[in-house]
DNA sequence: CGTTCTCTTGAGATCCCTCAACACCTGTGG
DNA sequence: CCACAGGTGTTGAGGGATCTCAAGAGAACG
């Protein structure tokens, strides 16, 4: 199930000032990694566990893998869905602080640990690479604190639908027809809600004109101006 | 209400691997900033706004900052608090993302952002201090993301409690008493409650016999164990 | 063409929110 | 010293959004 790559992503980020000075490109991880490994992951097939030893950093290249907590009676949050492209296992800790899971057929190219290591320490400009990544996730994490902590369920689907359909608009895809590669129940668990909330709401929003299911899978966005409105809570009329 | 300080933070991080290897040490930034400057904040004012040019970053030195996104609405999610020895103002885009507002009297180091850089460019182990710093920020923010999404009022107010114990019991302080800062609004805003909720909360914690509100600002744990078994959903009977 | 998994829909229960009143504290001015 | 005002915190009553429990409808697969 695995095959060796020679490179792992081939733009290298140049050396440059990070806070405020130039333009920040976007990020790309170092020059040629010799030992990365792409590796097929099943549904439902973990990548790693909370507690485990990080050995490896991994990059999405296509499927989707979510990232989750869980309480000791089996409540379980989602912390983030990794989509193609996106990096994840970069912990402060040396062990894994959550659960890594394939939500769907997944394959990802698996960067060692001590690979990372020399980059970082032989190639000034891998560093504040990882960095604008950490901070990149960090960013779209608070931006989810703010959707679990303040919105209702329907804003919350709306905002999840929204930055689903951004992600896809990147190349020159329509970005008003895309795939949910993970299910009603991985949805739930990322808005923190149950997935008959998330299956009524769905019902909600196709009701209100803004979207409509091809396939339960498969979403179709008919009016994406009253989706960004009802993903802010401009629909509802609240003076305050 | 400025005085200049000749440096920022005493002890400089070595470079050493990021990941896998070696012991972690706590985080401490840089050597001497001889341009960072010590500001004393009123309570209510702010640090910066959403949208501004990121100038500066912060080292809290007393006080609370929080820092906070709004629904245009007017609804408020903290995202996260920064306590004496806490960075904040470490963004992924040019200009900030969030409010960072005093939430009482505070003093912090600002350290402009061109010092950042040329620290960044010139002293090796900054840029991996930075990146933990980060790193751990994502993670802490994890961890909220589980409380905002799946805990209850009560496991949410008993997680923030322990969690200001804990950070309160580093030197050699009791862990078992300690101010709270910030005002139950803002707490409020920051496990995604009202205000009536909080209290009614603190009220039941007590009524449990797991704390004591010496005044309502300053907090005695009685129990410790029990906080904790509630802060994870340990009380609540449920199977599943 | 069952079996299983997933998604949707319905009915009732529950937790938290909304609205309202009151208690407490602090500072101010008479 | 007291009256008052404004900010803050607590408590109560009722309502509503979401959860729980339950059943049925679709889709995937051998």
């Amino acid at each position: 199930m695995q095959c060796h790559s020679s490179s792992f992503v081939s733009a290298a980020s140049s050396v440059s000032p990070w806070l405020n000075t130039g333009v920040r490109p976007p990020v790309s991880l170092g020059s040629s990694i010799s030992t990365s490994v792409d590796r097929h992951v099943a549904a439902q097939e973990h990548l790693y566990l909370e507690g485990e030893i990080q050995s490896h950093i991994f990059l999405v290249l296509s499927g989707v893998i979510g990232s989750y907590k869980l309480l000791p009676d089996g409540r379980r949050q989602i912390c983030a869905f990794s989509y193609p492209g996106d990096i994840l296992g970069i912990e402060c800790e040396q062990w894994h602080l959550n659960h890594a899971e394939a939500l769907s057929e997944t394959v990802v190219r698996s960067i060692p640990a001590t690979a990372i290591d020399k980059l970082i320490m032989s190639e000034p400009g891998f560093g504040q690479a990882l960095l604008r990544i950490t901070a990149m996730e960090l960013a779209s994490t608070r931006e989810q604190l703010l959707s679990l902590g303040r919105k209702t369920a329907k804003e919350k689907l709306a905002t999840f639908l929204l930055n689903i359909a951004r992600r896809h608009a990147l190349p020159g895809m329509s970005e008003a027809q895309f795939d949910l590669p993970m299910k009603r129940y991985d949805i739930a668990d990322y808005l923190g809600l149950t997935v008959e909330t998330v299956s009524r709401n769905f019902t909600r929003l196709k009701t209100s004109g803004m979207i409509r299911l091809v396939s339960s899978q498969r979403v179709q966005v008919d009016d994406m101006n009253l989706l960004e409105i009802t993903a802010n809570g401009g629909d509802s009329i609240r003076l305050h």
